[in-house]
DNA sequence: AGTAAATGGGGCC
DNA sequence: TGGCCCCCCTTTAC
């Protein structure tokens, strides 16, 4: 099974030409000889068995002196031969060349990873290195894993409950639950639309485009007000917009002259609302941070440097019960601890070190005292004490979710209903083959543990799920996949669904397109669309763009 | 169905 | 520091 045994089944290629040194023009030199061949001009000669026939055809012509070549499949990662990268089927193989894609550790591949058996492998369970104190040794050693967690078991909301299909323009970005009203989801995307959408009675949903005009990084409900909710956007605005209305009011423009060439533009990631300083927090490209005063929205103060200077800072979180506290995680590679009252560049309490960029970075949204963070080096990290030793984490659990391009960065999220707050979702990169299918699930870990508690994945869904979201007081996730939006539930609790033919709604957009091309003139069919829901599970019908973009991971198997 | 493009981070000079 | 090139499991439109 391993690709060697492909080697055999190599075409032999004979190619003609005169001279190997005239065009061997010398900038290739880690390719093996054989594969410089592909660049084989038109004044080669060539005896070609089948199916390469037409690389040549056109070559037939002038003999010239022959070489032997072998059009030998070539790795497209590493260009060699020998192997090959990429799908068989539903499962992918990894270029033996290159360190491990999951763990980055060199000698064994993503398929042979121990991480990827049991992700907790190699995870501490219950470091000790905080403490010198032998009681409290004891009390952690012998008598808390005998103390109940409060909450007997976690709920998994793992089966899909409705959905809106392409409901966004542009793939999502970021989610919030509306802070009192149950049913209510609000979604961002790459173009900065605003998507509210109420999921109690799946058909109502609305989509304000007006408020920005690029990505909408991050949002968050007004405390005072939960009718309107904050937006930071890569258009260098905040945004304050009233969710019954969609008017918009802009509480901060950094790029007040418009557009004045790259290196000038700003724009804004991080966004947090201290509700206890009635302050909106948002940071930008460059690494500052700036405040507006949430009851009159004026800017507050001048920017402070909080992250390298010239790099992004993505997220920003203050601490649920210290006010004072505020985290900041950034594409300088840290994640760092800040005192509000004393904010100036250089003054953070910590520095939360990592090999790669820093996506997200949250307090424990209980006690605020324990720290999680998310990193392109594949790493989830968990710092169990912020009053203990922070010069390491208290734990990394290898997970996958360093992304290449074209996709929403990961974000590990909290359980805000896990009382011992050690529940965490996120969506995976790499696919697992599923019944032949590859299927990116979303993970529940327990990061006390760096146990995997549940993957929960979808037939229909063959996309990715980078934006997660656990509401707040009730069991369901909310999930962000390309531009489509999903509601999870637990299965077991057989919740009276909607309607079935409401229960996933299919955009306008690509309805028309389908009726178009079935000849169809009805206008509002679409529960034609409709996935068709007996009994448990979504049925594997699958829609046009999903069943294509399947079909092009297939044909990228060889 | 096959392909190009969009576009972010990292490393190197 | 800035420009350039590379890059491993994408998604979408044409």
């Amino acid at each position: 099974m391993p690709p060697q045994t492909r080697r055999s089944s190599f075409p032999e290629v004979v190619i003609d030409r005169d001279t190997e040194s005239e065009e061997s023009s010398s900038d290739d030199e880690d390719v093996e000889d054989e594969e410089e061949e592909f660049e084989a001009d038109e004044e080669a000669t060539v005896d070609l068995p089948e199916e390469t026939m037409e690389e040549a055809s056109e070559s037939k012509k002038k003999g010239k002196t022959p070489i032997t070549i072998s059009l030998k499949k070539f790795c497209k990662v590493c260009k060699k031969t020998g192997h090959e990268a990429g799908f068989r089927g539903a499962t992918y193989i990894d270029c033996p060349m290159k360190p491990c894609f999951l763990c980055k550790m060199p000698g064994h591949t993503t398929m042979t990873c121990p991480h990827r058996v049991a992700t907790e492998y190699g995870i501490v369970p219950a470091p000790r290195k905080n403490t010198t104190n032998p009681l409290e040794f004891v009390f952690q050693r012998q008598l808390q894993p005998r103390v109940p967690p409060i909450k007997p078991a976690h709920v998994i909301p793992d089966q899909v409950h409705c959905a809106v299909i392409r409901y966004h323009s542009r793939r999502v970005t970021c989610l919030e639950f509306h802070p009192t009203n149950n049913n209510i989801l609000l979604s961002g995307d790459k173009k900065g639309q605003l998507g509210i959408w109420d999921f109690g009675k799946v058909h109502e949903k609305t989509v304000y485009g007006n408020i920005h005009n690029c990505i909408l990084n991050n949002m968050k409900f007004n405390p005072t007000n939960d009718g309107s909710i904050y937006a930071a956007s890569s258009d260098g605005t905040i945004s304050c917009t009233d969710l019954e209305t969609g008017i918009s009011l802009s509480v901060m423009n950094l790029n007040p002259n418009g557009w004045e060439g790259p290196s000038s533009w700003r724009m804004l990631y991080g966004l947090d609302v201290n509700s206890d300083k009635s302050v909106v927090l948002v940071a930008d490209n460059f690494g500052y941070l700036y405040m507006a005063d949430i009851r009159s929205n004026n800017v507050m103060s001048k920017p402070t440097l909080i992250h390298k200077k010239g790099t992004k800072v993505v997220g920003l979180n203050c601490n649920p019960l210290q006010p004072d506290l505020l985290l900041s995680c950034g594409n300088d590679h840290f994640a760092r601890i800040w005192d509000m009252r004393c904010l100036e560049a250089g003054s953070s309490l910590y520095n939360l070190e990592h090999k790669r960029v820093v996506s997200s970075a949250y307090f424990s949204p209980l006690t605020g005292s324990k720290i999680l963070t998310t990193s392109l080096d594949n790493r989830i990290r968990v710092w169990d004490s912020i009053f203990g030793n922070l010069d390491s984490p208290s734990r990394e659990i290898v997970h996958s979710h360093d992304f290449n391009r074209y996709l929403t960065a990961f974000r590990a999220e909290w359980d805000a209903k896990d009382s011992s707050e050690s529940l965490v979702v996120i969506g995976r990169y790499i696919s697992e083959n599923y019944d032949g299918a590859a299927l990116h699930p979303i993970d529940f870990i327990n990061i006390s543990t760096g146990q995997l508690v549940a993957e929960v994945m979808d037939p229909n869904i063959t996309t990715i799920s980078p934006v997660n979201k656990l509401h707040p007081r009730e069991d369901i996730l909310a999930s962000g996949s390309s531009r489509s939006l999903f509601i999870w539930r637990p299965k077991k609790l057989d919740i009276a669904q909607p309607r079935e033919e409401k229960r996933i709604l299919l955009c306008e957009e690509v309805s028309k397109k389908r009726s178009k091309k079935h000849g169809d003139n009805s206008d509002d069919d679409s529960d034609n669309d409709v996935f068709r829901n007996k009994d448990n599970g979504l049925k594997q019908k699958k829609l046009p763009s999903k069943s294509s973009s399947y079909g092009s991971r297939k044909s990228r198997q060889l």
